[in-house]
DNA sequence: TAATTATCCATGATATACCATAGATATCCA
DNA sequence: TGGATATCTATGGTATATCATGGATAATTA
């Protein structure tokens, strides 16, 4: 399965190492750059996660604003600019940056949250929050999918 | 056919083993992912269950908001957040997780209830009632079938 | 050479794959 | 049509592999 699901907690060790989740690296088990990307994220006290070939679809959603754009410029700075491409070790961990840990103010553990093409990483007890604000506002809202238009 | 049809209870084992209806596997048989799909439900105190394609839909359909949307950020986090992919094993069993045997209220046995291109996992005493309930709105309702939208 | 980063190895817990059995259903042949 | 046989399904138990994690050693780099 090609898509990132489900949430897991794993735990930093002082090193800053940390493993992400068997099934997300299977998931980007085809891709050349063996490893993820991270950035801030510009909405919550989190981290974006994704694989290489999303970074290339982010690249062609961009390609939606003018180049030279102020919009543009600003998206891109913001999101290439501060992203950080994150290797695999042997084992499947990667190093968090220091300043990401402090951002998304993790401490203990990282948990990661499979958003189908792309995955957040969370302080285990600031999702707890957000899993609720998400499910409310998805039942309050009646936020329902969209049936897929004809391609 | 590649539609999910039936109620059947099977019994889940102190592992929380469980067999998938053989009819569903067969539903199932043409996909990649040999396995099942289970999230907890927003309306009900049950899981729903899908195949691999469809879950891959739901993301297709995602797409349709923009990405760092908070209706996109939403919907990801109450969906593939909190979704889980089951494997088959050889005799085509799962093992549910115990968060989302709590959720559903499960403990001897697990109703696989087929709703066409999904499914969903009920304790069977509660079932009953939502059973009961679904018969009596369609009754007093009169709710009918809308015809079928064009491809 | 000291400090930092990368690679390698060990281990316990957990999940996966494997094997066995019984009951039900379907098939086949007389 | 009836009975015997074979097949498939659901279920239980056991062995094996994988994963997450910690530490140690080797390689860089300042």
């Amino acid at each position: 399965m090609a898509l990132f699901l489900s949430t897991y907690a794993n735990k930093i060790d002082r090193k800053g190492r940390v493993s992400v989740p068997a099934s997300f690296r299977v998931a980007l088990s085809d891709q050349a750059f063996q490893g993820i990307v991270l950035f801030r994220s510009h909405s919550h006290m989190c981290l974006e996660g994704f694989g290489q070939a999303s970074m290339e679809e982010l690249s062609n959603r961009l390609d939606h604003f003018d180049l030279f754009s102020a919009e543009q410029d600003d998206m891109a700075t913001a999101i290439f600019g501060e992203a950080v491409a994150l290797p695999f070790d042997g084992d499947g961990r990667i190093i968090l940056p220091a300043d990401l840990i402090d951002f998304a103010k993790l401490d203990e553990q990282a948990a990661f949250v499979g958003l189908g093409k792309k995955f957040q990483i969370w302080s285990p007890s600031e999702f707890g929050a957000r899993r609720n604000e998400a499910r409310k506002n998805v039942k309050d809202k009646g936020l329902t999918l969209p049936k897929e238009v004809a391609a």
